[in-house]
Formats: structure tokens, sequence, C-alpha cells
RNA sequence: GCGGACGUGGCGAAACCGGUAGACGCAAAGGACUUAAAAUCCUUCGGCCGAAAGGCUGUGCGGGUUCGACCCCCGCCGUCCGCACCA
């Protein structure tokens, strides 16, 4: 007898292990069956996975143990984006190393994934702070750099004076940095960069062929690459304005960029960024104007600043002379609203269709003249208010243009302004700009990939040479003192330079983390190389990743940047492709209650008792009893304390009964809602698949019986249920609909149960035994995806001595599914009176008499004359009165 | 401000191409088993009328197209997300 409950504890351990030993999981390197790469974002090792990963790494294994039992020769890896600021973190507060707090976080936390019994390949770990993965990261800098990739150059940045280190943007809250608190300062500072904007059009014409990624993500990508179609143009500055700039070399013209240049004869005026150079040339005499620029910096950086700042400029007295007529002339401003780094730094200011132009003009009262006129409105009333106008239109108050589209007028402008010159070249040149910006990649860290270049004064700056790669961190850092700890080391910046051997000094900023995640699913194909970042055609048996699996915030950062890398190896030779990932899911978050006491302060999950009262939901404190508040649904935080902590979980009920609840109800891509009510429900079903397994077991019998020639009604009934299920779920998991999917094992396993309950036990026939044989085999292959342990205990009980993660999906029979018989609704005048069960290829004629015939639709239609009959065969009948 | 997504029972949701709205699950109510509890099993479960059969109504709101609309079109309302002085 099989016991009546299912032991998850004891049951999980073991076949875990069995796994293990049997190596079930690694992935062949000379297998012929046709590759399939699944991927889940890797996590940083912050030393406890949470629920986000449980579910995530859930998704993905459904998706591996799915394809491997399809056939296909499965790729699923796991490794830890190691390097980052909380190790240094918790250097500074704990005394402890960062390499010793990554490695014993990624122990705790390894053992936390074995736990849940994830089918991954562990023989392919990486960690992309070990030597032996940065040091190809080195290798492909050095790489870059050869193929121009790489950019050294001076760059503004938010620097923190207190922490003495650069801050990213997402670092920079309200004007102050994160952690010190400090005003954050723009600093220029020389950075590497890796020219990302080389492959601006790339990047965005590749985004269409990703047809297997969210619509959402390529449309975030595509904004971010933000590509513009427009004229750069160059206003000759008036002479006699000139004795307002500082020295000979005075500028003599003004370039601007502009996407409208039909709307030239609305200008009213003409702007420059405050660190534009005709600004400073201009403030050298005005010290005025200088304070302005200053005032401008200062609030430069907060975003919050930026929200609520007032459009405001500032004179030069500089004018130019408009480019289709000389006696034309337009003020030159300062404004606080115009970026250096985007365009030529410049514009012309158009008030009447530019909204902040309008906004500009109505503080300094320089007027507005319209220029196009929308549809349907009669020129001689159009009038410009508080709101520009946009949109297309008739050009008028345009001299040459009047009368135009915009579209005709743009060409137009275009190709008088190229045929024109000013001093010897062209007025004019269309030209497109992208928002993308070059990727800086230098932070002031110890934790990150040592950036493998030596500064000699002589030589200048040189890479590496690569038999001294890697360049190592040193272990004997100190994090007493803010600032880089590389910087400040004794010994480890000094070193002879590669060419002339006289004392240089090493590069001691590191790389930010996100260039260390940009390659490593190349690294997984061949992890085992020493030699090279990837074994190419290895990489490109593998590539693209068939299915990546991750959170949406990663949307731009790390999957563009991921782009590009796979680009730029490829210019290197280490990739033949374009696209990393082929296929994109994004996983919503896992949200729950939040709970606070009298006090406001925040209640863990774990501390609280929900009960009832009055027939409401209320919450207790489990010590105490006090009343306790309930909170909005949000994202667990530990800042909030609603989290639950999988290691609970999986002690509780188990790994498949936490991985079983992550992927049932809520849509993959939804958040969804974490409840105690929802794991008890996941665990009964555990439950619920084991007994039902035990009963077919007893039906079935100690043998199994061949598959008969003939079966009989009732058996042909259960096989049908089986294989239309079991197709059902294969377009579930294939579109990775796994809600879906465990819905349809819900009514796979309840029609079963049914069936079981309905035989007549004395004497049950082969054809019957084997049927629920066929049914059994089908259902724990449809969750073993999901539940693997439990699917592992029900086949050895279905009498498989081999193992259900190494066994084939089985065969559906097609005939079975398609019915003799179809039973379709009879609707009178669009409303449902009547079912019709009739021959599956009976011809429409033929339905429409049985449907007329039925009893139900006669008395709907009380005697009235059908005035139409539509038939959708196999799907629908309405009759119309 | 710009761009996008979404809105269906008490709750999470399903409905794949315009064809039976609410599959499946949770919660709830009633019952069986039990000394009792847990576990398990059975029944009911969008709203209104009705003992039932059945009828009417119903997918954020208002229109439209269609034999037929959660689905397509037009106009609103609400929620969430992304970007944001990008010329």
């Amino acid at each position: 007898m099989r016991p009546e409950r299912y032991n998850f504890r004891e049951s999980e351990r073991k076949w875990q292990k069995t796994w293990s030993e049997r190596e079930v999981f690694a992935t062949g390197k000379s297998d012929w069956r046709p590759h399939y790469y699944v991927l889940e974002m890797f996590p940083y090792p912050s030393g406890r996975i949470h629920m986000g990963h449980v579910r995530n790494y859930a998704m993905g294994d459904v998706v591996a143990r799915y394809k491997r039992a399809r056939g296909f020769n499965v790729l699923h890896p796991m490794g830890w984006d190691a390097f980052g600021m909380p190790a240094e973190n918790a250097a500074m507060q704990n005394s402890t190393h960062p390499a010793k707090w990554t490695y014993a976080n990624i122990d705790a936390m390894r053992a936390q994934l074995k736990s849940m019994g994830l089918s991954l390949d562990w023989s392919r770990e990486i960690a992309t702070c070990d030597p032996s993965y940065y040091k190809h990261q080195q290798r492909l800098f050095l790489d870059f750099l050869s193929a121009g990739l790489v950019a050294r150059k001076k760059s503004k940045v938010n620097w923190d004076p207190v922490d003495h280190t650069v801050l990213a943007n997402e670092q920079v809250v309200d004007g102050r940095g994160w952690r010190s608190g400090a005003i954050v300062e723009q600093r220029e500072l020389t950075q590497w960069f890796l020219k990302i904007s080389d492959y601006s059009e790339e990047l965005l014409t590749g985004l269409d062929a990703l047809d297997r990624w969210p619509e959402k993500v390529r449309l975030m990508q595509r904004n971010w690459i933000g590509k513009s179609e427009g004229m750069m143009v160059r206003f000759a500055i008036d002479p006699a304005s000139r004795g307002k700039l500082a020295g000979e070399a005075a500028a003599t013209e003004l370039e601007i960029y502009t996407t409208r240049p039909d709307t030239l004869f609305g200008a009213k005026f003409m702007a420059v960024a405050p660190d534009h150079p005709l600004a400073a040339a201009a403030a050298a005499h005005d010290p005025k104007l200088a304070e302005f620029i200053e005032e401008c910096r200062r609030i430069g950086t907060s975003v919050a600043a930026i929200e609520t700042a007032e459009k405001k400029g500032y004179d030069t007295g500089l004018r130019v002379f408009h480019p289709f007529d000389a006696n034309w002339r337009l003020p030159i401003y300062v404004a606080n609203f115009i970026l250096m780094d985007y365009g030529a730094g410049a514009i012309f200011g158009c008030p009447a269709h530019d909204q902040r132009d309008l906004d500009f003009v109505n503080v300094y009262g320089l007027g507005v003249t319209p220029v196009v006129c929308p549809p349907g409105v009669d020129p001689s009333t159009l009038t410009v208010g508080k709101v520009a106008v946009d949109g297309d239109g008739v050009m008028i108050n345009s001299r040459f243009l009047d009368g135009m589209t915009v579209e005709s007028a743009k060409a137009e402008v275009a190709r008088r302004l190229e045929a024109h010159t000013l001093g010897n070249r062209p007025q004019g040149q269309r030209q497109i700009n992208y928002k993308l910006r070059d990727w800086g990649i230098s932070r002031q860290r110890y934790w990150g990939c040592p950036i493998p270049i030596i500064h000699c004064e002589d030589c200048g700056t040189l890479p590496v040479p690569a038999a001294d790669l890697p360049v190592r961190l040193p272990d004997d850092v100190t994090f007493d003192a803010p600032g880089n700890p590389l910087d400040r080391h004794p010994t480890w910046k000094h070193v002879a330079c590669p060419r002339c051997g006289q004392p240089a000094r090493r590069e001691t900023d590191t790389m930010d983390t996100f260039v260390d995640s940009s390659w490593y699913f190349a690294r997984f194909t061949d992890p085992w190389n020493e030699a090279a970042p990837t074994t190419p055609e290895v990489a490109n048996s593998w590539l693209p990743v068939d299915q990546y699996i991750g959170g949406i915030e990663h949307a731009i950062l790390h999957l563009l940047y991921s782009r590009f890398f796979t680009r730029a190896m490829r210019k290197c030779g280490h990739l033949g492709l374009d696209e990393p990932f082929a296929g994109l899911f994004t996983q919503g978050m896992v949200v729950h209650e939040t709970y606070r006491d009298a006090a406001g302060q925040w209640v863990a999950p774990s501390e609280v008792r929900i009960g009832a009262e009055a027939g409401e939901r209320r919450a207790f404190a489990l010590k105490g009893d006090a009343p306790i508040e309930i909170g909005p649904i949000e994202k667990m935080s530990k800042s909030k304390r609603n989290t639950v902590d999988p290691d609970e979980i999986i002690a509780s009920y188990g790994a498949d009964t936490a991985r079983w609840f992550m992927l049932s109800d809520s849509p993959p891509d939804r958040d969804v809602i974490w409840t105690e009510a929802g794991v008890q429900g996941a665990y009964k079903q555990t439950q619920r698949l084991w007994r039902l397994t035990c009963e077919i077991e007893r039906v079935v019998g100690a043998s199994r019986p061949g598959k008969p020639t003939n079966f009989s009604p009732e058996a042909t009934k259960i096989r049908q249920i089986a294989h239309a299920a079991l197709a059902k779920i294969e377009d579930d998991v294939e579109g990775l609909r796994f809600n879906v999917c465990i819905a349809t094992i819900y009514q796979l396993a309840n029609s079963l149960s049914a069936a079981i309950g309905a035989i007549d036990d004395a004497d049950i026939a082969d054809d019957l035994r084997y049927a629920f044989a066929e049914a059994g085999d089908m259902l724990t292959h449809a969750f073993a995806p999901m539940m693997p342990h439990l699917a592992e205990e029900c086949w050895e009980a279905l009498g498989h001595g081999t193992l259900v993660a190494q066994s084939p999906w089985p065969q559906i029979d097609r005939s079975l599914i398609v019915a003799t018989h179809v039973t379709m609704p009879v609707q009178v005048n669009g409303r449902k009176r009547a079912d019709l069960t009739i021959e599956r290829d009976a011809d429409a004629k033929a339905v429409e008499a049985a449907a007329l015939a039925l009893d139900a639709v006669r008395k709907a239609l009380d005697n009235k004359p059908a005035r139409k009959v539509i038939v959708v065969p196999q799907r629908i009948v309405n009759v119309v009165v």
C-alpha cells in the first residue's frame, strides 16, 4: 500500500539527490538533438533568495523541463552577478572583506536554489567577481579598445563630496547622495566610455525583428534611443553685436539643431545652453551673465528642480541674421532649458509651435507669429495664447513657404539651406540625432572588474598586455576611509610602463557592474574555456537565448547593453550574431498586504494572525493579540516588512507547493498576490494529485496491460479527455500561460477523479486499465514541469522504473481529440435558446434544419418564420426573426 | 505634458480569429463522516423575479458597426506603468 499522504520533506530530498547523482540536468556537449537555451536573469548574491526569485526561476524551470521532455538538448545554467556596492557597504559596516561576504552569500543562495529543485546545470556556474570570469571581461575591453569601441573622454558626473565617488543617476535622490545625504555636485571627470552610440541605428532597427519580445519593452528601448530627424543650421552672427565677445578668435556663427525647419519664419529668438562655448565667451565680459550661468548649473542636477523650474534666460546682446532675410535680426539668449549634450546645444525658438519656446517668450515678451495653420481654422482668426499649436497644417506668414504642408515646407527649407553657403559650407544640413549617449563605465569603486589600463607619463594610456591578464583586485584593502580603496592602496597602482618600463600608474577605476551582466549568457555556453571569453562555434550553436525571463526593471539598461555587447563581440570575433535574446518574457512582481501596529510600525506577515470580525477580515498581533491595521498590497520589501521567506515556505509546504502557487492564478506577466490561503490551497492540490495517482494505480493494478486494439466507449472517453487536455497544456506552456495551464491540469484531474468514481471496481477490463494508466502518465507529465518532485513520486507509483525528468512527452493521438459529434449553441436573435448535438461534418443545411426543429427554438420563434439563419460550422447557429 | 497598458462575480482570473461570458482556483454558506477537530467528500455560489421550470439583466460609462461585441470603431471616466525642458 502506498502512503495516504505525500511526504514532501522526504521526497524532495530524495529526488534532488537522485537528479544530482545521475547528472540529469548536465547539458551534453556532444548531443545531436536540437538546442534550446532557457535563461533567467541571474541574481545578485544579496544573501537570501526572495519570492521574486522563486517566481522567476519557477517559470524558467517549467520551460526547461518541458523542452527537455519535448526532445531538446536544453541549456539551463545559473550564476551570480556578484560585483557591486552592497558588498562594499557590508565591508564598511561589518569589517568583512567584500569577497568573503559575497562568496558566503553565494553559498547560502545556492543551497536555497537547490532546495527548489530547479533543473539547472550547476557544472556551468559562474560568478562575475571571480578572476576566471573577469579576466575575459578585461580581454573584451581591450578588444573593444582596438576595435575603436572604447573612448576616454571628459564628462559631467554626479559626484558625492562626502563619499568621494561618482553616483549613478538612480543613486541621486532629490539632488542628494542616497547614502551620505550630501548635495551632489556636477563634476567633469575623465571617464572610460563604451561607444554604444555607434550602434544607435542598428539597435533601433534590430528591435523590429524581436517579435518574441514584449511590445512594451521594445517601445521603451525605441524611446530611449530617441531617434529624431532634423537639420543643423548655422546662423551668421551680426558683426555689429560681436563687440560683446572676448578675443580675436570670437565666433562668427551659431549652429543650432531643429526638427522644425519649416517654422523658421516663426523664429523669435535664439537660445544656447548655459555651458555652451558662446555663453562662456559672452560671460567673460558680463559678470551678470556669469552669475546666471552659475545659477543654472546649481539647479541643473535635481530632477525635482527641473520639473518646477521656470523658463529663464539672459540676453547676451549678440544678434544673428535670419538665414532667409539679411535684415532680420534675432537675439541670442542663454537659457536654462537648453541641454548642451543634445543636438548642437543651441536652438532657434519658435513660440507659436513649441510649448517651451512659448513659455519662454511669455516671460520676455518677444512676440508670437503663427506659421502653421491647423486644418479647418481660418488663418486670419488664428491666435496663440498659452498653448502652442502642434500637429499638421498649412504654412502661413512664411513667404515662399505659404500654402505648403509642413512636410513639403521642411523639404523646401532643407533644399534651400543645403544649396546656400555660409563661409565655404552649406548653411544647413539634414541630420539624424539620437538621445542615446555613450555608456560611461568608470566607477571609483573597489568591488568591480579592474579596467586593464596603465597610464604612463611619457607613453600615454596603454592597454595591459594580454599576457598580464587578469588584472586582479588586491585582497589587502581597507574601507575605513571614504573614496576608492584601490586608489589609496600603497602598492597596487604602481607598475612599470609596459612600453618604456618607467614607473607608471594603473587605472584605479573599475567597470560598471552592468558590464558584467552584458555577456554572461555567452560565457555560459562554454565556461571552461580558459583561453578566451567564448568558443565562437559553441556560442553560436546555443545563442541567441531562446527564452529569457526576468523583471521589467531591466527593460532598458541591461537588455540594451547586452544587445550592444553582442554586436561589439561580433565585431571582435567572439560571437557571430546580433541579438542575444530571441524570446523575452518579463514577469510580474510578488506583492503582499502590508501591516502596521497601533504605533504605525510595520509588522511582518509572520507576526500577524488573520481572523474575521463581523464578517470583515481583521488582523491581530500573534503576540498579545493587539489589533493590526491591514494596509495596501505592495511589492514585497524589507522596509515595509511585507516579505515572506522562501525558506520558511519550503520548510512548511515544500518546494513544489511554493512553485505551484507562484505559477497558478495570476498571469505570469502580472503581479501575483501572496496569501497564506493561496499557499495552503496549492498544498492541498499536491496531496490531491497524489491521492488521485494512488487511485489510478489501484485501478490499473500491479501489471500494466498492453495497448488493446479496441477500446470501449468508456475507455475511449477517458483517452479523449486525457489527450485533449495534454494538447491544450502543450499550447499553454508554449505560450507561457502557466495559470491557464494549471487550470487545465485541474480540469483533467477532476475528470479523472469523476471517472474513477464511476467505474465498477469488481471487474475492470484491460482497455479501461490501459486508458487509466495512459491518462495517469499524461497527468504526471503535465504537472512535472511545475511540481517535479511530486511528479517523480507519482511516476514511480505508476510503475515506471525511469525518471519522469528523463522521459519523453507522451505522444498525443490527434484523431482522438477530433470528436465525431459537436455540440453547438443555438441562438434566437443572439440569445442562446438550446444546444444542438450533431455530426461534426454535417453541412450547413442539415444543421439549420436540425436547429429549427428543436423544441426550444420553435417555442422561442413562436410560429414566426425565421428571416435568416446564420450557421457557423462547428461553432454556433443564430436564428434571426 | 508625451507615450503605453489595463478596467469582467466577494477575490485571483478564463474566454486563443467577432460566436454559449465567468473555465479553473480562493473565500463563503449548507450538508456527510468524526466523541471533537483537522483532513476528506457532496451541494450551492454574478444580480433581480420565481418553489421550480424558466425569464429578465449583466464584462468601467455613453454611443456606433454587426445576425451576433469583454473583443472592432468614436467619445468619456478611472487605475497603473514608462519617459520627461531631447529642440
